[in-house]
DNA sequence: TGCCAGGCCCTCTTTAGGGCCTT
């Protein structure tokens, strides 16, 4: 995949943005031909404490989130790295709601298409064990990129196992891979998955 | 009042239910 693509991971204190879940953490990869070009990772602080639960999860403190730049200001800068780079995530639902949610706090707004690497991997690697971001990476014998649950280590994860999506669809199909092209095939149901490479 | 995610996917399905995945 030659075009420039953001791979991004967030951080949060729970499920469902809002008054119960925000940011702490954001993490972006810039991938542009399957190699990472840039990185940006920030803390923030949205001025609410972190849940036990999280702390153990992530090792991210409430201390830590207080002495962090105000969420706004990380986000501003967030979207300027980002530019008009399509998105990438894992599970990108999650991280979606919390892209738009957080942008839209300091009056931002976002239009870029989401490519989702749970979708993909469930259409191109049925085997895995489970779908997973960690099981996938020690499952496809990717690289460890640091502390799991820390926004820039998954942020990179994804960006691995991006990459070896796009090689595993490039061999089953004689075409240029592309984030357009990966948005069309996560939008298929699996079971259509064959049907749809042996059409492009 | 009491509860509280939600999108996706599979199947013992479609007038539904439950598991996966993210923090």
């Amino acid at each position: 995949m030659k075009e420039r693509v953001a791979v991004i991971d967030f951080e949060t204190t729970g499920i469902t943005p809002g008054r119960e879940g925000r940011a702490t953490e954001i993490g972006i990869v810039l991938l542009e031909g399957g190699v990472i070009v840039d990185r940006f990772q920030s803390l923030m602080n949205a001025g609410v404490p972190v849940p036990p639960m999280i702390v153990q999860l992530t090792g991210i403190s409430s201390a830590m989130v207080r002495s962090a730049p105000p969420a706004a200001s990380v986000m501003r800068e967030a979207a300027q790295f980002v530019g008009r780079a399509p998105l990438v995530a894992h599970n990108a639902s999650f991280d979606r709601k919390f892209w738009d949610y957080e942008l839209a706090q300091c009056g931002l707004s976002s239009a870029q298409d989401f490519a989702c690497t749970l979708l993909l991997a469930r259409r191109l690697l049925p085997l895995a064990p489970d779908h997973k971001l960690g099981t996938l990476t020690r499952w496809a014998g990717l690289p460890a990129t640091g502390r799991a649950h820390r926004a820039l280590a998954d942020a990179e994860m994804a960006a691995n196992l991006l990459r070896h999506l796009g090689e595993t669809l490039q061999q089953r199909c004689a075409r240029p891979v592309s984030h357009a092209l990966l948005c069309r095939l996560q939008k298929v149901t699996a079971a259509k998955v064959p049907q749809f490479l042996q059409q492009l």
